[in-house]
Parts: structure tokens; C-alpha cells; sequence
DNA sequence: GAGTTTGAAACT
DNA sequence: CAGTTTCAAACTC
């Protein structure tokens, strides 16, 4: 495979070599390629590894791989890659650049919309690692626990060298198609996290990172490349993107993120289109003056060749630029992007900030780092999702709370704030949302008690969630006959692709078979609307902390179902409520309910007296506001527990259920307390049409903000105004929708009506995570 | 780390 | 819809 040190790099492009590369499916490790040559090996190690195994450890696998990529990997791309340009065959980094490109191209080749979700995913799942991993440059280099990150860096890697110093080859990427430019995205916000993080690094932390990151990156980029092809990937990777995404945001956030922020329901589509058109250039652009972009680069390749040599940096550089945004907008598309940046924001302000900045500066911000890494991990049930703080799913959450505070931190560093957190609900990132939250969540734990922090707000406290959190925080599924396309799985639960920190077995919930994972997912909300909804909503604070809309709020949290513990007593893990840090409500059937966040009874007996009021004023409006108030209160104060009601659903979808779930992450924890409203609609049958009102309340709440504007108001004529809590009153859906007891049929309904959360079918759209088309279609259809 | 417990999810 | 089975997490040792 090698090709001879001499040989032309131009034709590299038409080479075998490169053909043959491209057809390669990664398989090896990194370590073949460490011993192996050249790019076979590197192919191998690539394909190879599972993701997990090369990244698995993001930090321990990583620096050692990235170590050995280093040398492994600078050696034999000198000498071999370094074809693509004669001139560069010297420099290390052309060499990498090749064999970038190479793996760029296969993973280019597969589609993108893996890429997404992966990003989602990592992008919650973050580093783990604590707050001092500010290394995430490191990580992400060094293969960090994501896999995406370093096949993105690959892919970056490739960009930039492209750009800058290998003119051919960028045509060659150009050639490829849209998707490929995802792919590249991908590789390009690795890059940027790469280039930005060694020079950060470099300067901050140390040369030696820098050094692992550079190797790594070269290394690894291969493995991510082939990881990505061969997986899609990127989700498992997930966490690694998460970091990745970071940075990316981070860097966005500075720039276009901000902006994007600031449009939040747009700017996901938006950075959408870019992302697919021509995000090259608007994200150069954007993100960083052109001035701005030649120093980085310039620094950063300085930071490079110093410790690495090996590196082009100002492609990088420039490469990152664009991989940020493209990320981003992949990210943003879930939501995830705001989140990400704000992660950024708050580890790596620098990022942002920096833009303009040399890289190395933002390096040299350690501290900010991400935080916490925690590692988000996915782990987290639905319920952590649901919280928004939950810790499970999503991470999303935790992220939201972490990202909460970091956009606050960005917000205040770039003016922006909690906007951000708008968009990013609305933004129906909601992947990215989710994933993040996830990561969050892993983190952080779920329960009630993560989520105060991470909801409360300070920023910093988010990812110590995942800190406080479980160590759960990496923790992911181990199922084995499920195959992670089931409930059971919590990856598959919390819309996540599975990932290395996953220990499942004959695992399909990976972005390679994303289409199982999409129509079995579709299968399950066929059949329960909200099972992949969060179990608990958060959404107290969520409101506030977003700022943006208290009425938006979430409400606190709402229990989906309610839990059916009998020996438990609620006060384990065992107990979903529990577990989400939420209050047993009326809708759980727990036996001996004692649970810490609010006991059943409590919340029955609160959720009647509503039911009362509310019965009563049922059918005046103004009755339903105030009962909606009460009821708000009582959500906000119990449990918090909102009935999302579809809106939840996040699914795998990424980019439309995470979304919401990030408001709600902002929700406080769990009063203890009574019922909560939404699930109280269950309980009360007879209050029902009250109870559905609340919902719709919440829902509402939760709707309107998500839900397409188009949507809202057709339907919401007919609709009674609720009052949401907040104040909202959205109506539209929910007639038609009706919240109604969950469990029973008024779901569906209710779930297709509600629009925002496309959750699978978002997938295929992709893009704007509100308007899935299915649910979307619904509800202006039937909306009443 | 293996085995048990638990309750949700899935199935009938 | 209720009951049973399956499953994987949570928990215990």
C-alpha cells in the first residue's frame, strides 16, 4: 500500500494508494498501525478499532495512541503520505494530511447523517474527564473518549492541510458531495479542536499534549477516519464529539455560534444550509476574520511544528474554522451546537474568544476547560433526560445545565446568553441537545440532585455533575440480547448511538446501522409516542436559567409515567422517579412510596385538590389560567415535573427531542414534593379534561416554543388558551393532542401532534429539529 | 467480578 | 388491558 517516499504526492489522489484506501474498511487498531506501515496499518488501526478501543479511554487510550501514532503514524505519513505535495513531503503534516485525506475520503463516502447524530451524542457525552481535562485538545487528539473527535480530526486535519497546503487534494474533497463536506465537518471541527487545543495546549498545558494531540491527531485521525466509515459513526463517538463539538462550538460560539444562538430557531437550519452549501466560506468568514484565521493558523502551526513539526497548522487552522461550524451546524441542528459552545465557552472561552485569539491562548485557558468532562456519559435513562438535568440520556440535562452555565459564560463573555439557551431549545438542536444533555447527565447524575446543580446554575457545577454524577457518568449500556435497539438499552432510550463506553453486545444502535435504529425506533413510538420521551422533565429552572422565557418553562419536571415500584420504595435507583430526581406523582402506582423528591401520596393528594380546582373551572378559561398557574406551581414546586408531553421524545433523532430536553435541563431539581402536574393527569381520571388542560399547559409551554410557528397557530384557533404556567398558552396541539393521560391513547395522538419533537423522523430530516415532518404534518393537519 | 434483585419494557 | 416474560440496570456480596 505504502507508496514509495518519492512518490508524486499529486498523484496520490489518482494513486491506488488511494483508491485502495478509500475501498479499505478500518478494521486494526491503532497499534497495527504503530507497527505496521504505513497506511496499511493505519487503515487498520483505523477500521479497526473500534472506536471504543482506540478512544476508549479517552485520555489513557488516547495519549497512548496518539504517542504511538505520533510516531507511527508522522513517520510513515512523512515519508509515504507526504506525497501529496512534493514540496510538503518534508513536513510531517503533509504526510499526516495525506493520510488524512485518505481516511477522510472513506469516511466522506459514507453518509453524514451518522455523523450528526454521533456529533449529538459526544457532544453530550464530553470528555470525561474533569474539569483539569482541559486537555481536551488533548483528548480529543489523543483520542479522546469520542471516537468522532478523532476521525474528525482526521477529517479536519485533511481540510486544512487541503486548503492551505494541498490544493489538490482539497479538490479532491470537494469533489466530494455534501455529505462528504459533513463528514468533513466533522473531521474539520476535530481539526479545529485539534489545532486549536495543541496550540492551547502548547501553551497552557504542554508541549507534550500537544505533541500526543499532534501525533494523536495524525494517528488518530486515521483511526477516527476509518472508525467513522466504518461505524458512520460518530456517535458512539459521541462523547468524543461531544468534545470535539465543543471546541467547535466554542470556536462557533465566538463567531457564528453566537449568532446562531441568538436566532435560535433558525440557526440550526440555517448552520444547517451552511453547513451543507457552502459553510466553508461563511464559516471562515464568520467565524474568524481572515486576518484572524492567518494568525491562528499561523500560531498554531507555530505551536505545531514546535512540538510536532509535523502539522500544517494554518490549514488547520483554517480547517477548524470550518469543522466548527460545520459542526455546528450539525450540532446546532440538534441544538447541541449551543451547548457545545457553551461547554467551550465555559472550558475553553478561549475557543470562542480566541478566535481571533491565537489558539494557543485559548490552550493556555486550561482551566476552562470544558469542565468537567465528566464524562457525561450517556448512561443515563430517559429520565435523566427528561430532567434536563437528568443524567442519563442526555446528558442532556446535565449538558444543559453545564451548558446553561457555560453559555452564561459565553452569553456574558459574547454578550449572549441565555438566548443560547433559547435556541437551543428551540433550536431544536435537539440532538445535540440531547447528547449533550446526556452527557450531562452521565455525568452528572441524575437525580434530582445533579440537576440542581446543574441546574442552578452555575456553570461550573454542571459538569461536576458528571462528577457528582455516577460514575455512571461513563458508564453506558450493556445489554446483549437486545442488541441496543430496545428500551432496555439506555443508549438506545436516550437517543444515543452506543459507544465505547458501551459493553454491549451485537450492538445495532450505531450510526452504521442507523437506519435500523431509526425504523425500530419509529417502531416503538408507534407503538408508545412517549417512550422515548423523557421519564422526568425538568423545567424549573429552565426557564429562569435560560432566562429567556421563564414561561417557557418547562416546568419543572414531569415523570412521564410514574414509576410501579413495589420493593423499592422508591428510593433507589430502581424507582425511575427516583432516579430522575423527581417526586412520585399521581402517575405512579409505587407501593410504599417514600421517595425522597416528593412522595406519592403527597403529590396525589396535591394534584386532587387541583383537580378539584381545576374541575370546577374546566370549562372557563380563566379557571383553566389559574389552575394552569396552580398547577404550574405545584409542577415547578413537586416535582417538577412537567408533561412535556411528546415534545420529550427525543429519540434518537437527535436533533428533535434533544432539543427540548436542554430547557428542561435547566430545570431545578426535583421538589419534593407532591405530585406533579402532568403525571397528576393520569391520576385523576376524572380530572381528566382538567388534567389535560394542565398538560396542554405545560405541554404548551413547552410546544410553543418548539413548536413551528406555523404549526402553533393554525392550531391553536380552535384551541382553548391554556395557560401555561409561564403564561404561555399554547393550545394547539393538544386538543387533538391532548395531553391526556399519557398511557392511555391519547398519546399517539398526542405525540404526532406534537410537532416539535420529530424525534426519528427528524433524523431523516435532519435539519430542523422542530419541524419533523411527521409530527409536524400531523399536527397542522389535525391539529384539531 | 459474579450473582441477585428490581422494575421497566416487551410480549402474549 | 392484564398477566407474563424478558431484559438490563441497580444493587449486594
Amino acid at each position: 500500500l505504502r507508496q514509495p517516499a518519492g512518490a508524486d504526492p499529486f498523484r496520490f489522489k489518482d494513486s491506488p494508494l488511494f483508491s485502495f484506501i478509500n475501498s479499505l474498511s478500518p478494521i486494526e487498531p491503532l497499534k497495527s498501525a504503530y507497527s505496521g506501515n504505513g497506511l496499511q496499518a493505519y487503515h487498520q488501526s483505523l477500521n479497526v478499532t473500534s472506536v471504543s478501543s482506540i478512544f476508549t479511554s479517552p485520555h489513557h487510550n488516547a495519549h497512548k495512541e496518539s504517542k504511538l501514532s505520533k510516531s507511527s503514524f508522522a513517520d510513515y505519513t512523512e515519508n509515504e503520505l507526504c506525497m501529496e505535495d512534493g514540496t510538503d513531503k518534508n513536513k510531517s503534516p503533509t504526510s499526516s494530511t495525506a493520510v488524512r485525506l485518505f481516511a477522510c475520503t472513506s469516511t466522506i463516502t459514507r453518509e453524514s447523517h451518522t455523523m450528526i447524530t454521533c456529533s449529538v451524542n459526544e457532544g453530550i457525552v464530553d470528555p470525561p474527564k474533569g474539569p483539569n481535562d482541559f486537555p481536551q485538545p488533548g483528548r480529543f487528539d489523543s483520542g479522546s473518549p469520542d471516537h468522532n473527535t478523532a476521525p474528525c480530526h482526521g477529517v479536519s486535519v485533511r481540510s486544512d492541510l487541503k486548503q492551505d497546503k494541498c490544493p489538490k487534494l482539497e479538490t479532491v474533497q470537494t469533489t466530494n458531495n455534501t455529505v462528504e463536506k459533513r463528514k468533513c465537518l466533522f473531521s474539520s471541527d476535530m481539526q479545529l479542536q485539534d489545532g486549536c487545543q495543541p496550540a492551547k495546549e502548547n501553551n497552557e498545558v504542554m508541549g507534550c499534549e500537544w505533541e500526543d494531540l499532534v501525533s494523536v491527531t495524525s494517528g488518530e485521525l486515521l483511526a477516527f477516519d476509518s472508525s467513522m466509515d466504518q461505524h458512520h459513526t460518530g456517535v458512539q463517538l459521541a462523547v468524543n464529539n461531544a468534545e470535539s463539538c465543543g471546541y467547535l462550538l466554542s470556536k462557533l460560539a465566538g463567531g457564528a455560534d453566537i449568532s446562531d444562538r441568538t436566532h435560535p430557531a433558525t440557526s440550526s437550519q440555517a448552520y444547517y444550509h451552511e453547513m451543507v452549501v457552502g459553510e466553508d466560506k461563511t464559516e471562515n468568514g464568520q467565524l474568524f476574520p481572515e486576518d484572524k484565521k492567518t494568525i491562528l493558523s499561523e500560531e498554531i502551526q507555530d505551536n505545531i511544528n514546535e512540538e510536532n513539526a509535523c502539522i500544517p497548522l494554518g490549514c488547520k487552522v483554517e480547517t477548524q474554522q470550518r469543522g466548527v461550524r460545520r459542526r455546528c451546524l450539525v450540532f446546532e441542528a440538534a441544538g447541541y451546537s449551543h451547548r457545545t459552545v457553551q461547554k467551550e465557552s465555559v472550558g475553553d472561552l478561549s475557543f470562542s474568544t480566541c478566535k481571533g485569539k491565537s489558539s494557543a491562548q485559548n490552550h493556555r485557558n486550561p482551566g476552562k476547560t470544558p469542565s468537567p468532562h465528566v464524562f457525561r456519559g450517556i448512561g443515563l435513562h430517559l429520565n435523566a433526560l427528561a430532567l434536563t438535568s437528568k443524567d442519563k440520556m442526555a446528558c442532556q440535562d446535565p449538558l444543559a445545565t453545564a451548558l446553561v452555565p457555560s453559555l452564561k459564560t459565553e452569553q456574558d463573555v459574547h454578550g449572549n446568553l441565555l438566548s443560547a439557551g433559547g435556541n437551543f431549545v428551540h433550536s431544536g438542536s435537539g440532538l445535540l441537545d440531547l447528547q449533550m444533555d446526556n452527557d450531562d447527565c452521565s455525568v452528572g447524575g441524575f437525580l434530582g440532585n445533579d440537576h440542581n446543580s446543574s441546574q442552578s446554575s452555575s456553570p461550573p457545577k454542571k459538569r461536576r455533575k458528571s462528577d457528582n454524577g455516577d460514575d455512571d457518568s461513563c458508564k453506558r449500556c450493556s445489554c446483549k440480547k437486545s442488541k441496543c435497539l430496545k428500551l432496555y438499552c439506555e443508549c438506545f432510550a436516550a437517543g444515543v448511538y452506543c459507544s465505547e463506553p458501551c459493553s454491549c453486545q451485537g450492538c445495532l444502535n450505531k450510526p452504521i446501522h442507523e437506519e435500523i435504529v431509526l425504523s425500530t425506533r419509529k417502531q416503538i413510538e408507534f407503538r408508545n409516542p412517549l417512550a422515548f420521551a423523557p421519564k422526568v422533565i425538568r423545567m424549573s429552572e429552565a426557564g429562569q436559567e435560560t432566562q429567556e422565557d421563564p414561561k417557557n418553562t418547562p416546568a419543572s419536571a414531569r415523570h412521564k409515567r410514574g414509576c410501579n415500584c413495589k420493593k423499592s420504595s422508591c428510593l433507589k435507583k430502581y424507582c425511575e422517579c427516583y432516579q430522575g430526581g423527581v417526586g412520585c406523582s399521581n402517575n405512579c402506582r409505587c407501593e410504599t412510596c417514600k421517595n425522597t423528591f416528593g412522595t406519592r401520596d403527597v403529590a396525589v393528594s396535591a394534584e386532587n385538590e387541583e383537580m378539584k380546582q381545576e374541575g370546577d373551572q374546566t370549562e372557563s378559561c380563566e379557571k383553566e389560567k389559574e389552575n394552569d398557574q396552580q398547577k404550574a406551581n405545584v409542577h415547578s414546586e413537586d416535582h417538577k415535573l412537567v408533561e412535556l408531553v411528546v415534545p420529550i421524545t427525543p429519540p434518537l433523532d437527535v436533533s428533535s427531542s434533544l432539543l427540548k430536553q436542554p430547557n428542561f435541563s435547566n430545570a431545578k431539581p426535583p421538589r419534593p414534593c407532591k405530585a406533579r402536574s402532568g403525571s397528576s393527569s393520569r391520576s385523576s381520571k376524572a380530572s381528566e379534561t382538567v388534567q389535560s388542560r394542565k398538560i396542554s399547559k405545560v405541554g404548551d409551554s413547552v410546544f410553543i416554543e418548539e413548536m413551528p410557528d406555523i404549526l402553533r397557530e393554525p392550531s391553536s384557533p380552535g384551541i382553548v388558551k391554556t395557560c401555561s404556567p409561564n403564561g404561555k398558552r399554547v393550545s394547539p396541539p393538544h386538543n387533538a393532542l391532548s395531553i391526556s393521560p399519557n398511557r392511555k391513547g391519547g398519546r399517539k395522538l398526542i405525540l404526532k401532534s406534537i410537532p416539535s419533537f420529530p424525534s426519528l423522523a427528524g433524523d431523516t430530516n435532519g435539519g430542523s429539529a422542530i419541524c419533523s415532518s411527521d409530527s409536524a404534518t400531523a399536527l397542522a393537519l389535525g391539529p384539531s
